[in-house]
DNA sequence: TAGACACATGAACATACATTCATATGTAAT
DNA sequence: ATTACATATGAATGTATGTTCATGTGTCTA
């Protein structure tokens, strides 16, 4: 391998990890917000929910709460579906669920 | 146990969720950033680093990140010393390193 | 004790995020 | 078709966060 292919090599885990990093940070700011890991927290425990049910369960107004919502589903944490007049969201992929463990874990 | 007694255990409970909610959503936000999370990257590999090496390896202004490290020790995720003319940082709380390993790998 | 080095700090500014409010949309029941 | 219900959306605003720049502080060396 000469000098040229080492630095590729090089630049190519650099780019990987800023990759990484990249996603991660996106992913945690996505987190970091007491409404947000309430919803997840509520939506861990049961296959999906409905806003009025994450109204009341989670203590928040109807528009913040939306906007909360479409956010998570924005970024693929969460999916929705609708039935009637209800829209249901639930959690898109089920890794999620031990990371926040994790989270609350480390929370004591 | 009477109705009273049980709405203060309720209560309780309660207080505990938004109490460990708050408190990881704190973390997060603290998290939530690539040059942070770098930080902590590099901070998990070795004991302590100064801030001259992080700059190097992080890739970042002395200013900003001596901001962020600032920062993330007011928070108690980080600790320093001085040794001579440079400042060494390092984690505070090794329980972090399994949480990073957790973030890191969910973001795959 | 003067200069260099390593780092911290504060103010100013820019950008992103959270919240509210008014209103729109989509579905169901009458 | 009209009304009510469940939810989404957008603009306006407030608040928090990140960044830069100029300068301050502590330590070492000559």
């Amino acid at each position: 391998m000469n000098v040229c292919s080492c630095v590729y090599v090089i630049d190519k885990i650099m780019e990987v990890d800023r990759i990484k990093l990249e996603k991660a940070a996106y992913l945690l700011k996505a987190l970091a917000h007491e409404t947000r890991l309430c919803v997840l927290k509520h939506l861990s425990q049961t296959k999906e929910k409905s806003v009025s049910d994450l109204m009341e369960e989670v203590g928040c107004e109807q528009s913040l709460l939306s906007h909360h919502l479409t956010d998570l589903r924005a970024k693929g944490i969460l999916n929705s579906r609708r039935e009637g007049q209800r829209n249901l969201y639930s959690i898109n992929n089920e890794e999620i669920i031990p990371l926040l463990e994790c989270i609350f874990n480390y929370c004591k």
